[in-house]
DNA sequence: TGGAGCAGAATGGCATACCAAAAAAAACCT
DNA sequence: AGGTTTTTTTTGGTATGCCATTCTGCTCCA
């Protein structure tokens, strides 16, 4: 865990893992390819020391599987797994809600209102890039102000294996417009820092969103 | 992630991995103790690297603590973070306890009813280790029954680095008696399926314990 | 006497070399 | 020609060495 901003000039593994954990998840590696050391080191340019160990954290988070004497192969994600993770993902947005209703300033719900209402922008032009920008926005920015450290460590994690699901998600959802009214009853609750409330209409939500993608099948290979 | 049975033949850095884990949930490394990689190396007999490897997982699963040019520190937990941690751990197990009781048949149920008599015996006799193992084995499977895999990592994973609260709580645990009764009232639910009020039982229980544990104070250094 | 500065020792980071296991290819036998 | 065995090549696993950074404690100066 533990997310120190990373990059700049802290530790080579560091480098190479974020470099990694980007590419699988952005789906620029497709999942079951093969990630043969010697070459990957030799592309990326440094030795397989820093290399194996960025693969074992990798491997710690889930996005690669790596046997015995076989090497590393980006972690295959059935539509299953998927349905898996989501679930768990929105088992802590649930928790976190609640949290952060307990402990939201003023401030903080005119934040969630301000991004809310610039996502209904985005919406009603039709603008799909920033709709799913602020969308995560909102619902990074409710476990974040949870104050769990472990909770934000986990659901960042989960987010970001589930991040190439959402995106694709995302772009061809056709039931846009109840996905945006779903998002004005987690508003509602907010204001009304009913905790248990935004938890269930944020469970609702998320639930949602995954079945439309599980039946729609997609991506997985 | 992962939790492929281990141990046994394979690699090498599963083994450190592994012994080290053990020995550091076992509180046999004091939280904050330095991990000197050369020392440790020729404690083990196995040289630096697989040592190394085995440190990044640990880091990512939280138990040690690796800072830039200055190495491996077992990670300190304040009482703060175990709170947060057992939260975490109580979320989850109240979401696995919902999925178990759509899913476990009349024989898992027949188990848990077992384990929990086993337990109660053990608690008559004042057996506090045979409680502990029984308590834990019965929480473990609620959340094995519930099928989701990511699930199931993550509790395991988290549960681990209560471990030694856990059981140091279980030491010294005033109010053994309510914990048992609180059992009851899970095994209760379970019997009847009801998933939202295991789920509610065990939330309850678990907060119960920890907080026991917080204003107890304790171990963390 | 106390603090700033400066060796020297300790330690982690990265690269490389060597070994063993597995996979691929080639040769051989039927 | 097909399949099996053997050899070669590839690839991961582990050990070691060298370099950079940090830490320690000593010296020297105010």
């Amino acid at each position: 865990m533990e997310e120190t901003v990373q990059n700049a000039h802290a530790g080579l593994v560091e480098k190479v893992a974020h470099y990694l954990r980007e590419h699988i998840v952005m789906d620029h590696f497709q999942p079951g390819q093969r990630l043969p050391e010697r070459t990957l080191a030799l592309e990326l340019q440094v030795s397989r020391t820093p290399l194996r160990e960025a693969l074992k954290i990798l491997a710690a988070e889930g996005l690669v599987v790596i046997s015995p004497n076989r090497g590393a192969v980006v972690a295959e994600v059935s539509a299953a797994d998927m349905k898996e993770k989501a679930y768990v993902l929105s088992v802590l947005e649930q928790a976190a809600a609640e949290l952060t209703c307990a402990v939201a300033s003023d401030e903080d719900i005119a934040e969630f209102q301000a991004l809310h209402y610039e996502m209904k922008a985005a919406f009603l032009r039709r603008d799909r890039q920033n709709y799913f920008r602020l969308n995560q926005d909102i619902h990074n920015r409710i476990v974040a102000l949870s104050g769990n450290a472990t909770l934000i460590d986990m659901h960042a994690n989960l987010s970001r294996q589930l991040y190439r699901v959402r995106y694709l998600s995302n772009q061809k959802n056709d039931k846009w417009a109840s996905a945006m009214e779903e998002h004005e009853a987690i508003l509602a609750a907010l204001e009304a820092r009913d905790g248990k409330r935004v938890g269930h209409e944020l469970r609702n939500h998320l639930g949602k969103t995954w079945i439309k993608y599980a039946n729609g099948e997609a991506v997985t290979r």
